[in-house]
DNA sequence: GTGTTAACTTAACGCTGTTAAGTATTTGTT
DNA sequence: AACAAATACTTAACAGCGTTAAGTTAACAC
């Protein structure tokens, strides 16, 4: 009686071994083009023996992207620690572009594939749905970004503004899955491209006053200078200027 | 022997029921859901007899893509009646973005599906392929804002800068066809967010004195203070102040 | 009339995801 | 210890896929 617990872990062994298998297929190769067969002999199975631990081959897909969500927010979940809320907005950008490339497939499942059956089932709905989570923490950034008073006056709607900046990073990320490969036109270097893009979005965004602007290390450093910014700016570099800003107000 | 000419015209014409077929079929189940079988069956024929006519299936998709790229193309043909650099760029997304929602199952083969082999073999490569028109054509407006010395100085790559703003109204116009029905999100307008990424993107771009703002009627009003910006103004309102540029140069 | 070519069809190959049926091995019950 | 049941597989096979080789039929050239 005592030996199931020996069973039930030997089988979520051979199960994890088969995700493992799946995934560096699915990574190298792309779920098309990977066969049941391939993922077998990876593991030295037949390849029935995987419909053992998954009803089919989409499941595996499913369950790798369930691991990859969770892991997204988790990546997102980090950046909370991030005080500054446009330094915020620019790491995350640049954080979900990274995922969507380094896991092309999966993001093309979640982003890139219109949905016979709409994104979300009926489970995933209960709990805290990780894509509603995904955006609302870029929303609640935004908004944030606003109380904070960088953005201009004419952006008022953080619901509008993220889906604004949502598309843009996703723009350039599913280009690059789809047409990275592309000879006839002369790719730039994906991350200059999104780092030119997020700074570009966030000087459009921002007032004058609070201009962003990124240096070398990569560290968005914020520059206030209205009266309203000055707690904004001392969040990494405690500045000693801060306190000498002459207060102008715009308009 | 004269009677060659209905044989080809018979050819093509089925060559022709072929593509229909397959369009139809592409744009309703996606290109990997339908079968050569289903082609060949929609057009009375077997299977093999596409083989006739094309290579092979992805061949099917590609000359598919080459009508839909030139349709793009001539969309922005068009658009080469607008003088003002900035002002055509402008129209220039809201275009691509009209026209991706117009034709979205279009929009999907192009832009949206991964190719197996890269998008263009040896044939398209000589007589100017579409893809790369309507692309030079957007690199072209770019090129011509540097010119005209709309641009910051920070930015002096047309490449850069084109592929950016490529990226962005893709982004917003795929997550649309992907994404507009999902329940989780309440989008704003897409026009309105279009609008929105357009306004900041340039104003992210442009020098201070060469602020652009959309005006009530959609019209891209371009501000331009500087002396240099003199002549850029005067595209649409011919104001009296043209002439008084002082033809500075800038550097 | 004969031979050639064009435009197909028939039959088949090797591949795919998936399943039904069989086979040991381990487990729980008597 | 004996026996049934469940577990964790394997073997064999099915239907369907893209594609090809070989055969067929009709229209053409000479």
């Amino acid at each position: 009686m005592g030996s199931n617990e020996r069973r039930e872990r030997e089988k979520q062994q051979v199960r994890q071994r088969i995700l493992e298998a799946a995934r560096e297929l699915f990574v190298k190769q792309g779920y098309e083009a990977v066969t049941m067969r391939q993922i077998a002999q990876k593991i030295e199975y037949t390849p029935t023996a995987i419909y053992f631990h998954f009803k089919d081959k989409e499941e595996l897909l499913k369950e790798l992207c369930g691991q990859d969500y969770r892991k997204l927010a988790g990546v997102f979940q980090d950046l909370g620690s991030v005080r500054d809320p446009l330094q915020r907005l620019y790491q995350l950008g640049l954080a979900y572009m990274d995922f969507g490339l380094q896991f092309p497939n999966h993001y093309r499942l979640m982003f890139m594939t219109p949905r016979p059956h709409p994104l979300h089932d009926e489970e995933l709905v209960q709990k805290g749905n990780p894509v509603e989570d995904a955006y609302e923490f870029l929303r609640t950034t935004v908004s944030e970004c606003l109380i904070w008073g960088y953005m201009r006056p004419e952006y008022k709607d953080p619901e509008l503004i993220s889906q604004m900046l949502w598309a843009a990073i996703h723009g350039l990320t599913s280009l690059h899955i789809v047409l990275s490969g592309d000879k006839w036109i002369q790719w730039r270097p994906v991350r200059k491209i999104a780092e030119a893009m997020l700074d570009t979005q966030i000087r459009g965004l921002t007032t004058r006053d609070a201009g962003a602007k990124i240096d070398k290390s990569g560290v968005l450093e914020v520059v206030a200078k209205s009266p309203l910014m000055m707690k904004a700016a001392t969040t990494k570099k405690r500045s000693g200027t801060a306190a000498k800003s002459t207060g102008k107000k715009r308009k």
